[in-house]
Formats: structure tokens, C-alpha cells, sequence
RNA sequence: GCCGGGGUAGCUCAGUGGUAGAGCGCGGCCCUGAAAAGGCCGGCGUGGAGUGUUCGAUUCACUCCCCCGGCA
């Protein structure tokens, strides 16, 4: 019998963090964060991350051990996730996913084909190309070597056009072809995929609370120690930062940098919710309590 | 009360005698090594109310209502 692995996905500030502590205690599991910001060090703040007396309850990984000086990618993350899955198995425990970041659960559970790092001398080569020769140029060069992929890929789409390209260039296979040889977890696991869910304007309300609530702990001056360092390209996006460097620098006042970010955060789950509903394995919950149920139990 | 400015999309506003746009918001979508990123699509409207002029009014005239300045 194939070994179940549990995922609990679905928009910011939802409450899957809570849910996975509730399910892991009930389950005797292990959580993973599923997250391109929660594995930063230093920003427990910013990136709404479980807090340590969490920790103690239930054993958490791929929370605040990289650091924000570092690039994170959904490779990297797939990697770890994955040995990780393995190793808490033989522990006879259950992993349980939980996250946000949508493109990060896919390459773990269907697999990344085994793609070349990015280059990044080839890269400031074709993006200077775009910048001389507009993208739509880089586009029919893409066109010509890979048709297939090039129809998923809006002209105006200048990063995933590029990237395309990097594949081919150092692979010598055009993209759409290494895409049919990818292997996730979803062939060794038994994989359970469940998602929180509520009324948009209920999410939304629940987002601004929770930015306030993070500047009343302290995000401020999270942000400003965090200003100090030579944050990479990945770390340096989390919401928040440009937002209170905005302010910083004397271009509006506070609150507006705290409108923003709550802003921010409302588009960003907006986004989520498009990319999760896409994809049909997942079940939807609209309360923490009959997800558990259902992980332990079934429907 | 008088004088001036203004009432057009959720918000800020543009424009036109032939039933309306922009930015933001909001909604939908795309997606493999930057994904809290990047890209695409959608106007969502009783044009303050009414009367008149006109083939035709959101646009012109008049009346009323409301907002903002100034004078009382």
C-alpha cells in the first residue's frame, strides 16, 4: 500500500497553518511549508510563518532556515520536500504540505523534468535582446523552435519566453518536449490534496486585519533590519518591502504604505485562488474542522 | 440668500449634439528553476431629477435637488 501524503492548500491568511497544527496532532504528522517566503530566516513577521511554540508541538520544516540573502526556487524546493517526505515516512509519520505557493505544489507533486539551472550569462543576453528588439522578436525566434510551447506563452510575456528559450539553448530539446518526462511524487504517494476555502469578501476582510495585526508586531521594524542586508532577487519580493521602503524613503506616509500592502496581499491571494482552482484534485473545505475530518476519515 | 465651481463606472476624473471613455479598484484567465514573480482579457453605467429646444440631449436652455469654495 502506497503511503498517503496530505497537502492543504489554498489563499493567504485562510488559516491553513492552523488547520495543519490541528491535523498533524489529531494524525501524528509532520508539516512541510509549501512556501517561497516562509523558509526566509528573519522574518517571521513578514512571511506570517508558524511561531517556534508551534515548533514544539509539531516538528516543522522548511520554515526560517534559509537566508534571505539566498535565491529560492521551485526546484530547490521540490528537492528538499521530497527527501523530506521520504525520510518522515520511514519515521512512520504523515507529511503533511501545507502552503500557498501554487507553482511550488505542482513541481512537487507532478514533477519538474530535469531542466538546466538558469544560465545567467545567457539570460542578460536574450534579455537584452528583448530590450534592443522588443520581446515579440525573442517570441518568433521561440515559435520557430518550439511551436508547442510558444501557444501557452503570450508574446508580452518576456520571462517565461526567455526561460523557454534557455531550455532549448542549453539542452538542445525544446521545451514542450522534456515537459512530457516529468515524475512527481504523485506516482510513489497516495496523494491527498485538500484546500480552505470562504466567501471573498470574508477573505479580504481577514487580510487587512491581519496586516494590521502584523504591524502591531512589529513589521516596521522587521523591514527596516531586513533593508540592512543584500537581500536576494527571490527574498526581496515578499509583500511588504518595496511598500515600507516606500515610505522609508519619504514617497507617502505610512498608512498608505499599509493600504498597499494590504492591497498587495488581496491581489496576491486573488491569484492563488485562479491558479488552485485549476486544478480539479483538489477537495475544498470551507472550515479547518470538516478538512480534518475528512483527512482522518474520508468523505 | 448672493456669486463662482461641480454632480458621468466602486473611487478619482476626461470627453462629445448621434445613448460614453482613462487610471485605480473589482472580476476572469495563462503559467516549469524569480511564482508573494511575470503576462493576457473584461466596462462592471438609469450620465443628480425633471421640463423644453432638436430628427436625435450625457452634451444646449430653464427649474429643482445635492456637494465644494467665496461673500453675507
Amino acid at each position: 500500500m502506497r503511503s498517503k501524503v496530505i497537502f492543504i492548500v489554498g489563499p493567504t491568511a485562510i488559516g491553513k497553518t492552523k488547520t495543519a497544527i490541528n491535523l498533524a496532532k489529531k494524525i501524528d504528522g509532520e508539516i512541510i511549508s509549501c512556501d517561497s517566503m516562509q523558509i526566509y530566516k528573519g522574518i517571521p513577521v513578514l512571511s506570517c510563518a508558524p511561531t517556534p511554540k508551534n515548533f514544539k508541538a509539531i516538528p516543522h520544516h522548511l520554515i526560517a532556515e534559509l537566508s534571505p540573502k539566498k535565491e529560492y526556487s521551485a526546484a530547490q524546493f521540490s528537492k528538499k520536500a521530497t527527501s523530506l517526505i521520504k525520510k518522515i515516512i520511514k519515521r512512520k509519520k504523515t507529511p503533511i504540505i501545507v502552503g500557498g505557493t501554487g507553482l511550488y505544489v505542482k513541481a512537487l507533486i507532478d514533477g519538474l523534468f530535469p531542466s538546466p539551472k538558469k544560465d545567467p550569462v545567457l539570460r542578460k543576453k536574450l534579455e537584452l535582446k528583448a530590450e534592443k528588439c522588443t520581446s515579440l522578436m525573442l517570441y518568433t525566434e521561440l515559435k520557430k523552435i518550439d511551436p508547442i510551447a510558444s501557444q501557452n506563452i503570450h508574446p508580452n510575456d518576456t520571462r517565461r519566453i526567455i526561460r523557454a528559450l534557455e531550455i532549448y539553448y542549453l539542452t538542445g530539446i525544446p521545451m514542450s518536449i522534456h515537459k512530457k518526462n516529468t515524475k512527481g511524487i504523485a506516482n510513489t504517494y497516495d496523494i491527498q490534496q485538500t484546500g480552505l476555502l470562504m466567501p471573498r469578501e470574508d477573505l479580504y476582510e481577514k487580510i487587512n486585519r491581519r496586516v494590521d495585526k502584523m504591524f502591531k508586531d512589529g513589521l516596521l521594524d522587521e523591514v527596516k533590519r531586513l533593508l540592512e542586508l543584500r537581500l536576494s532577487m527571490t527574498a526581496v519580493l515578499a509583500i511588504g518591502i518595496k511598500e515600507i521602503r516606500g515610505y522609508l524613503n519619504g514617497e507617502y506616509t505610512l498608512k498608505e504604505a499599509k493600504e498597499l500592502i494590504k492591497k498587495h496581499t488581496r491581489n496576491y491571494a486573488k491569484k492563488q485562488l485562479t491558479w488552485f482552482r485549476r486544478d480539479k484534485r483538489i477537495e475544498w473545505f470551507s472550515d479547518g474542522k470538516s478538512l480534518i475530518s475528512y483527512c482522518r476519515f474520508g468523505k
